[in-house]
DNA sequence: TCGATATATCCAGATATATGGAAATATAAT
DNA sequence: ATTATATTTCCATATATCTGGATATATCGA
């Protein structure tokens, strides 16, 4: 499921990073993988309270745009970007009218242009 | 100015299409292209009071995504494919660290792909 | 077990957004 | 001029979101 099926998810991805602490963080996010960022982290290099920045890494958490896990006392966040590619296809599909089968290989042709490819080839 | 350059428009892009009536209203209007369709028209097609869709457009104006023109007692509106390809590259240039440079051909090569393109062949 | 660290949850006030009735504006036709 | 049409603006209410203090939970080290 890395693409975008229904507007449902499109709409929580699009609320999520229409916030502007949501955004830096999740721009931040992408810049750190593979590794991921621990919440206070993130919380410390934005210059937001950590309670402040939980709720946002939740409602971030909560759009699909990006996941975490428990690493000690630490919970490691990281964008994923299969969702993120998604997101992309959706707005493409939409821009550029591209059908889930032109949209593949467009989005692969983007890998080619040099972008960061997972294990199924896609950006 | 076809790029997205600060976050600032992403955020208003972003938050535009963040809520469900704008976000059909403007896969509405991407269908639409180019002839665009006057306000009355979205909001009977998509059952809404047509000043609530007024005060919707005018978001979707204000985030640049839109732009309309008068047209005798109509008010036109389109999408504006540029503003969506700037979106759609902010989103490339984080989820695959794409830079200026790069990005430009990967949009040229979605273009290839099979999108609309403008005069200036991008998608 | 206790204290320290990392993070989440609870809660409430502040702010922003969405919604739609009523009235205003702009254009066109008669 | 008057009336009909298309749309916006004004305004108030309802709803959602943001924010951060206080507190709870989870994990680690001594």
């Amino acid at each position: 499921m890395s693409r975008m099926t229904d507007t449902r998810a499109a709409l929580a991805a699009f609320s999520a990073l229409s916030q502007e602490t949501r955004l830096e963080a999740f721009r931040l996010l992408v810049k750190a993988e593979p590794e991921g960022l621990p919440a206070g982290e993130i919380a410390r290099r934005l210059d937001v309270p950590q309670n402040t920045m939980s709720a946002h890494l939740s409602t971030l958490t909560g759009s699909g745009l990006v996941l975490s896990r428990r690493e000690g006392r630490s919970i490691i966040y990281r964008a994923d970007l299969t969702a993120m590619r998604g997101l992309t296809a959706f707005l493409l599909e939409d821009c550029c009218r591209l059908d889930r089968e032109t949209s593949a290989p467009a989005l692969a042709c983007l890998a080619a242009a040099g972008c960061e490819t997972d294990k199924n080839g896609a950006c």
